[in-house]
DNA sequence: CGGTATCCCATGCGATACTG
DNA sequence: CAGTATCGCATGGGATACCG
């Protein structure tokens, strides 16, 4: 993404980013919340974490569990969460080595959020289907 | 919102989307979940529709409550997710149109949910941030 | 098994301009 | 005020091939 040619000037937005101790949320265009919220409400992100909320995977098990992604996308979202303290990685030194990600006390609040997420799609999926079709049929 | 529910694990065979009583989760590749949790989870609709949860706006409103964003992502993100039947757009026949957006029950109910993902967000962004510079200050 | 590197295309998204 | 249309590029992300 790129800068915000108009700055931080919001009106009665609240929180000024660059203030010290200042409120900083995601609504703001500038602000480091806004980069976390893009990580991490990627594609893959939610799908990711909430796996990893069943319990700590390999990369295999976990490549199955979210349905389609591809290896590099795995890989490279999970370096990314990893480096945000919001997975770790744990290497087990074995003659097939083994690899496990699990989720850091950071990471596993955020998964309770995304499992809430996922849980909600999957309960009113329906219901979304239907006002789509009556939108298009009715229109 | 869940704590830590296996609500949304797989039951019995996984991946067959249509199949009749099948339980389609967001974690399957081709069902109609992951469609849903691609179009809600986007960039822009996370804070789109926990703007509007603050109560309904009109369009300008609503472009400067979501820092950053432009009239044509604010416009295409709005057409979908009223498609979808998440948002509901009121049109008052005025002299200049005012057209006002706002949740419909259903886009309440997500409403919230991301509300406490931004919030989280808030809260934690600070550890977010001193992880991810102990990882490239140590690596 | 658990990745990384390269290629390449699809599309998300911003900038700009135009309309009712 | 509240959009839509068009252009163009940066990025996301799949396919494939290769490495420890």
């Amino acid at each position: 993404m790129s800068e915000n040619p108009r700055g931080s000037g919001e009106s009665g937005a609240p929180g000024v980013p660059g203030a010290p101790g200042a409120l900083s949320d995601a609504f703001t265009a500038d602000c480091p919340a806004r980069d976390v919220l893009n990580h991490v409400g990627s594609r893959w992100g939610v799908l990711i974490l909430a796996a990893l909320g069943e319990g700590p995977m390999r990369f295999h098990v976990l490549r199955d569990r979210v349905g389609g992604i591809s290896e590099k996308m795995l890989s490279q979202n999970l370096r990314a969460l990893t480096r945000d303290g919001l997975t770790s990685r744990t290497v087990e030194p074995a003659s097939p080595p083994r690899v496990t990600y699990a989720l850091t006390p950071l990471g596993h609040e955020l998964s309770s959020l995304f499992s809430g997420l996922v849980d909600w799609i999957t309960l009113r999926v329906d219901d979304v289907l239907a006002a789509r079709e009556a939108h298009d049929g009715g229109h």
